[in-house]
RNA sequence: GCAGGGAUGGCAGAGUGGUCUAAUGCGCUCGCCUUGAGAGCGAGUAUCCGUAAGGAUGCAAGGGUUCAAAUCCCUUUUCCUGCGCCA
């Protein structure tokens, strides 16, 4: 949520309306939020008023009372303020609650290098690593997407699907796991399991040596607590919701970033840099039709969260920081992939940046996403009202996040390009003293 | 789950209907003093609206009683202690 003095200073107003066109956002947002500030505002002077009237006559009847003389004729003059005040504070409450709806829904402003295009093919590719493996049907797509310039070798064989070859090999169940829980879900079995869990702890074990404290969160977050750190958007589409007033989280980012909620966190303590581990549930309500087979795109999934608090002035450099441990995780993985610089078009209203990492999946014949990481400013922090101290002033921490790698989606991109000729999966050098194995 | 006791500013902690405009201490900020540091002294240090003057709010959250609530009542959350249950 943007500062709301933001909206009322004429120069920094024009930025916001600039910034929600380049989201090509509807500007409605931004303007009904101006509007309710100002009858807010004076809804609030009114009453502000009367209230005073009030505590004058109060203090008139304590003077009275003490000196036993008549006071009812001013206990009726209070029951009548009373009456008045009552109906401004409702009026009151009603125009801060719209103004705030609004508020919520306008994005955060871009970031001053995110680049102002809409439509994912606008996004830039900032970069490509690694050697694809590429069908010869896939060639062509490949070099645009890669925009000519990653290395890749052709395959000489068909390489088969996740599925398929998963299931040939006994890796995974899934008609079971969508008789007894529903579509989307899995039981993953044997060496692929072990796999899986390797992948998470060899993530931990890279992050920790890099100064991150390593946060195993709670899986249910409280209502309180998920209104500030998730969008309106995610209740709808993403969040499972448990109980009267409970939700399983989407991400550990979820419970990291509520974890200092109301807390004034010391100047020197930043930048504070957690890596979280959770299972994510999310409920895919707005991709029915996408990836149904298999595991890439699942209901509950085991995800390495980077999330860090900072300074203000450091958010691009720890944003840099943490998009080059996530890449250098994969790299450790040889898995090819690229960079993608989101267009504002494409960003979520938190984001002020963001840059995506995309696996080449030689099955696919396709880039997908294994994880992005967020420049989100002030704006998850202020609604979570996470503040530092600063000769004696206290301002708004800033925050980040970045996946650092999510399993099982993670395993469908290692069976994808490490399966050889004859279906053998061959497991990363790095995890193998992880998995106690070389091969699937 | 049961019983009992708590929740007050950055922290500790006083305050049991009007004099709470929330004491006091610590911490922090600024100033004075000092060669410097410290000590000492003085001022400041919850939130919102307002250029300001000022006003309003605030004692876990929400509701209620009252002319008047940190203080009394109800509901909820949460922490502690003991008992019970449980991997």
């Amino acid at each position: 949520m943007l500062d709301i003095t933001l909206f009322r200073d004429e120069k920094k107003y024009l930025e916001i309306l600039k910034s929600e066109k380049n989201r090509f956002k509807d500007t409605k947002n931004a303007e009904e939020t101006k509007k309710y500030d100002d009858l807010w505002k004076k809804a609030k002077n009114d009453c502000e008023l009367k209230k005073a009237e009030k505590n004058k006559i109060t203090k008139e009847t304590a003077e009275k009372a003490k000196v036993k003389e008549n006071i009812e004729d001013l206990k009726i003059k209070s029951k009548q303020l009373d009456a008045e005040i009552k109906d401004l504070e409702k009026k009151q409450v009603e125009y801060l609650e719209l103004r705030d709806k609004f508020r919520s829904e306008v994005g955060n402003l871009l970031w001053h290098n995110t680049t102002i295009a809409q439509g994912e093919e606008n996004s830039k590719i900032l970069k490509t690593w690694g050697t694809a493996k590429v069908q010869k049907k896939d060639l062509e797509n490949f070099k645009k997407l890669s925009n000519n310039k990653m290395k890749f070798e052709q395959l000489n064989y068909d390489p088969k699907s996740h599925v398929d070859l998963g299931l040939e090999k006994d890796l995974f169940d899934l008609e079971r796991a969508a008789k007894i829980s529903g579509s989307r879900f899995y039981f993953l079995k044997n060496k692929l399991a072990i796999l899986h869990l390797s992948i998470l702890r060899f993530a931990i074990d890279k992050l920790m040596k890099k100064g991150f404290n390593f946060m195993y969160t709670p899986f249910i977050v409280n209502k309180d607590a998920i209104e500030k750190a998730a969008e309106l958007a995610d209740f709808e589409e993403t969040l499972y919701k448990v109980g009267e007033d409970q939700f399983l989280i989407a991400t550990a980012e979820q419970t990291l970033a509520a974890f200092y909620m109301d807390e004034i966190i010391p100047k020197d303590a930043l930048p504070i840099r957690f890596a979280g581990l959770s299972s994510c549930f999310r409920k895919e309500a707005g991709s029915r039709s996408k990836d149904t087979r298999g595991i890439f795109r699942v209901h509950q999934f085991d995800k390495v969260e980077q999330y860090v608090f900072c300074l203000p002035e450091d958010s691009e450099k720890i944003h840099a920081e943490m998009i080059t441990n996530e890449e250098e995780i994969i790299q450790d993985l040889e898995i090819p992939y690229r960079l993608i610089d989101i267009c504002s078009g494409d960003l979520n209203n938190t984001a002020a940046k963001k840059i995506d990492l995309e696996a080449w999946m030689p099955v696919q014949g396709t880039f997908r996403e294994l994880g992005s990481g967020s420049i989100t400013t002030d704006f998850q922090t202020r609604k979570l009202n996470i503040k530092y101290e600063d000769k004696n002033e206290k301002f708004v921490v800033h925050s980040l996040n970045c996946t650092t790698l999510a399993s099982p989606r993670i395993l469908t991109a290692l069976i994808e390009n490490f399966q050889d000729e004859k279906g053998i999966i061959h497991i990363p050098k790095v995890l193998q003293s992880y998995t106690g194995f070389k091969e699937i």
